[in-house]
RNA sequence: GGCGGUAUCGUCUAGGGGCCUAGGACACAGCCCUCUCAAGGCUGGAACACGGGUUCGAAUCCCGUUACCGCUACCA
């Protein structure tokens, strides 16, 4: 029997990234050992769920390419169906009518507190005779349903933690059934997974206490119990429940800081796995094929950002131009630095463009930013850098004009040629070629960081190139006479 | 408080009785390469929470302590 697996957030966020974690070991599970990958979305809180979250999971989900099988199932429309189960439960005798209100509930908790003591609920309403139950019902009296907890233990067998038990008796009857008939948490998730076929629960391990409730759910509603799988909670770099206060939580922020989605995929996997061998980079295919339930780990993971940043520049280098081109052209857009049509007359251009930047850049945004100098008619001149370069105003001016008219003189403008006449430059004027090359470089990028310099004349072109030092010459010479 | 879970460098992790004077990666420092910046290469500092067992032998197994996390709702 193949196995199914699901997701299944609650729709009052974003796509958190714990969540995409959880929905990556899903996916990946399904993936390796051949399963199906379903998406349920619990709206069962209408208070607190919106739509637009909903649309923020699918899109985050798009974006990582963690592609689910079937029709998304929202928990929502399956009401019928937990009152049937709730029913079920009473009917059996698994549960039952509970007239407690929520108010008189809360008021012998705040007793208990008062006490000193652990308010549990003492199963009075269990106590209750069946006519006074119909009388009470008959009469309309809100109630809720509980859920009657058997005496003994409850344990399983976790794929990750080993065998977890939990003695019955620690655990309170619990409502099942709202006074307003929708269902709770637990009872919904039992419902759906039994009606959906889920054969394994794979989710964070903060639902560990759940689960000895939803096992005795199983065991009275009769149905088959899944494998469950709790997997570590993702902190913050303070070690605490990552959240707002960390920064960046949801993995649309990434994407909007440049980050690939293979990257986050690759970085999520390593929180709460690991391939061994010291594996670190990996692609979607590889993740797949290496994946095992076997080196899945219980420790808690801290999330860092600072990692995930160098393995982005990884990813970023590896890949090719082409791959990058969408992301690059996106991000030129939104700065303003060149519209798709720009990218579509010169594509192999672009192309070229992003080879030489992708390695030296840690984010999509990176290579936007750096691009900025071969892409603008106007550079201006780092202050720093003119004042350190171009120092002696009269020699810089003279020696970028030798420059310039040495490279006038190229025939053929491919780096290697340029870098042949220009070290030859160097030679016959005496100088080292950093002497060179740095104001140079100043005069082609406005910067004293940029990518190899006959790269950079390559991409300028010709013309530009020319031009460029022309400007700069004017410019140094101006400040001269000023 | 009760119950449950977890515990290897600052962080992600390898390790599943001897291969461990504990390996890799990020970050940090130094060096190399070099036209700058990256990338890359090399080197360095940096950890088995603590205490008891078991065993010829423990990071690895057991117990306890401590710390952290989660649950303990008519939230999910």
């Amino acid at each position: 029997m193949t196995d199914r697996l699901r997701f299944a957030p609650s729709p009052t966020g974003y796509l958190h990234v714990g969540g995409a974690r959880t929905a990556l070991f899903n996916w990946l599970y399904a993936k390796h050992y051949g399963g199906e990958f379903l998406l349920r979305i619990e709206d069962t809180d209408k208070a607190r769920s919106t739509d637009e979250s909903t649309r923020a999971i699918f899109e985050g989900l798009e974006w990582l390419g963690l592609n689910w099988d079937e029709d998304v199932t929202y928990q929502g429309a399956n009401l019928e169906r937990h009152q049937r189960d709730a029913r079920l439960l009473l009917e059996r005798g698994k549960a039952y009518r509970c007239f407690c209100t929520a108010a008189e509930l809360e008021q012998r908790r705040k007793e208990a507190e008062s006490r000193k003591e652990v308010f549990r609920y003492d199963g009075r309403c269990l106590l209750l005779g069946t006519e006074e139950i119909e009388r009470r019902v008959a009469s309309g009296d809100p109630y809720t349903i509980r859920f009657r907890v058997p005496g003994g233990s409850t344990s399983w067998n976790d794929l990750v933690h080993g065998e977890i038990t939990f003695p019955n008796k620690d655990i309170d009857d619990l409502v099942v059934l709202r006074s307003d008939g929708t269902p709770i948490y637990n009872l919904a998730v039992v419902s759906d997974d039994i009606a959906m076929g889920i054969t394994l629960v794979m989710r964070g391990d903060d639902h560990i206490s759940n689960t000895p409730k939803q096992i005795m759910l199983y065991e009275a509603l009769g149905a088959k119990l899944p494998t469950f799988a709790h997997l570590p909670m993702i902190h913050g770099t303070d070690g605490k429940k990552l959240s707002k206060r960390h920064g960046a939580t949801a993995v649309g922020d990434y994407q909007h800081m440049g980050i690939l989605p293979e990257t986050m995929l690759n970085f999520l996997a390593l929180l709460g796995w690991s391939p061994g061998n010291d594996i670190e980079l990996m692609s979607m295919d590889e993740m797949v094929q290496l994946f095992s339930t076997d080196h899945l780990l219980k420790k808690a993971a801290v999330f860092d950002p600072v990692k995930l940043d160098w393995m982005n520049g990884q990813h970023l280098s590896r890949a090719s131009a082409e791959r990058l081109l969408p992301v690059v052209v996106a991000g030129l857009g939104k700065t303003g630095l060149a519209t798709p049509k720009d990218v579509e007359q010169r594509r192999s251009w672009f192309l070229s463009l992003i080879d030489l930047l992708k390695v030296r850049s840690r984010t999509v945004d990176d290579i936007v930013r750096q691009s900025a100098p071969y892409l603008r008619d106007e550079i201006t001149y780092d202050a720093d850098a003119v004042a350190k370069q171009w120092k002696d105003r009269d020699a810089s001016a003279r020696m970028l004009a030798a420059v310039r008219e040495r490279l006038a003189t190229a025939t053929d403008w491919s780096p290697a040629a340029l870098e042949e006449l220009l070290r030859q430059l160097a030679e016959s004027l005496g100088v080292g070629a950093g002497k060179l090359f740095q104001p140079l470089r100043l005069a082609l990028t406005g910067q004293t960081v940029s990518a190899g310099i006959f790269d950079v004349l390559q991409v300028l072109g010709r013309d530009r190139s020319l031009d460029r030092i022309d400007a700069a010459v004017r410019f140094i010479t101006k400040r001269d006479a000023a």
